[in-house]
Parts: C-alpha cells; sequence; structure tokens
DNA sequence: AACGTATATATAAAATACTTATATATATTT
DNA sequence: AAATATATATAAGTATTTTATATATACGTT
C-alpha cells in the first residue's frame, strides 16, 4: 500500500469514526476494520493503534471491558459521553481538512488563482 | 486555524500540485497560495517550507533562479523534469488518500460494515 | 507432530515531519 | 516612528508513527 506518511494526525479521528459508528470494538477489531474499509490501503499498526486507545483511556474517552473469549483476552473500547463529543469535534476536523485538501486538489485551481488577481 | 497536526505528510505533494500548475514560484508567493486557496485554513510556515524546498532541489526535483525584485532578493523554484513526474506520483497518492478518508468518513458506512459479515 | 498463519495485547527505540523560536533585511502603510 | 508586509533561512523542541520485539492461544495444513 506504499508509503504512507500521509496517517499522521488521522488516525485518532478515524478510530473515533470507528467507535461513534460501531458502539463497542476491540483492537484487534479496529486494525481489521481500517483495512477492510480502506480496501487494504490503510494498514493501522499496533504500535500506532495501542498507544492511541491507551491514551483515549487517560483521556476518559473511552472505557474498556475486558471479556475471555475463545480463551484469549480481548478488550473492548466503547466511548464515553465525553468521547462522544471528543469524536464529534475530531471527525468534524478531519471532514473539513479534507474538503480543504479537496480544493487544493481540483485540476486548474491555478486558473481561477491567476484569474482572482 | 485550530491545530493541524493532519498536515503531516501532505505538505510536500501541496506544494508539488503548486509547482505544477504554476510554473515557477518563490517561498513566499507558495505560501500565500496556500493561504488563499485554504480560505486560511492550512498555514504554511516558513519552517517546513524552506527545508522541503531545499531537499526537492538536493533530490533534483526543483531547480531555482535567483532575481532581484524591488531591492529584495527572491528564489524562484521550479519543477525538472524529474520533479514532474515526482509531481505526479506524489499528487496521485495523496488524491488516494483523500478518497479513502472519505470512504471512511462516509455517513453509517458502519451499517455496511455490519451486512457484509 | 511441526509449521505457518490468524488472533490478541503490549511496549520501546528509532525515524520523520512539523511547530516554534530566532535571525536578518527591505518596503510600505499608519 | 512604529507596525506590518515582504523575503529567505536555520535550529531546537515536540509529536506521531514505524519498526522491532515480546508474549500467548487457536486453527489449518502437510
Amino acid at each position: 500500500m506504499a508509503s504512507n506518511d500521509l496517517l499522521k494526525g488521522t488516525l485518532k479521528p478515524i478510530i473515533l469514526k470507528l467507535l461513534t459508528e460501531n458502539k463497542r470494538m476491540y483492537g484487534y477489531e479496529i486494525t481489521q476494520s481500517v483495512k477492510e474499509l480502506s480496501k487494504g490501503k490503510i494498514e493501522l499498526t499496533f504500535g500506532a493503534l495501542y498507544p492511541i486507545l491507551h491514551k483515549l483511556e487517560q483521556d476518559g474517552a473511552v472505557i474498556t471491558e475486558s471479556e475471555i473469549i475463545n480463551n484469549r483476552n480481548r478488550i473492548y473500547y466503547s466511548l464515553t459521553e465525553t468521547g462522544k463529543s471528543t469524536a464529534k469535534e475530531k471527525i468534524a476536523e478531519l471532514e473539513e481538512f479534507v474538503n480543504t485538501l479537496r480544493i487544493l486538489l481540483k485540476p486548474n485551481y491555478g486558473l481561477e488563482y491567476v484569474l482572482a488577481r
């Protein structure tokens, strides 16, 4: 899926978006969802994921529930009320950013730029 | 314009896009273009800009021409042939990334995800 | 039975990219 | 005279992600 320095800063809002849509998810599930939804283009690594989840927990944005499934430990994450509003903000920011990028990438805006002067 | 960690990795392709559209530009002009085109939402700082431009020059992606305008030095940057193909690649990557983000942000994809299982 | 792959969480070191601060200098506006 | 705009440049600090590593169970294949 090529080099993605582009991800920086987008992972947190992406995770918050997933948690907004899915109520509760565990770490491994989140990485798989991102992979599926992005058609393999975004690879959310564990080294990136868990620090973000732990940070969200520290900040009170998510709460965890541990369950033993198939003899393996699973930690479910879900948004708190605080987390829901954080998510809303971060998702809105990312949406605005995506729209801004689309304007910058729009073909021939260079012409408009010249005409605007 | 709020906190933008989101920029990371996008600045280089944005600069390459501008140089693709405008043939030749100088540093200050690039920062102003980004500000205008993004309606003030993206602030390209000098500390970010010049290292990127110098890197592009080192890599042979751009060439420079110095001119004295209004008694001030101005350094124009333009893409080399190599730079044009680099630009094409990086811009395509950013476009793909933006499309991927749009899929992830699309409302209710959570439902589709559930249905797909 | 052994091997690889998938599932599952976790941390630390290293790399990268950007922000913030600072420096220098001229032109224009208030 | 002072502030703002124009113009380039570098260094220190910060933040975020990648890469590497650790641990452990389940399942499918040869």
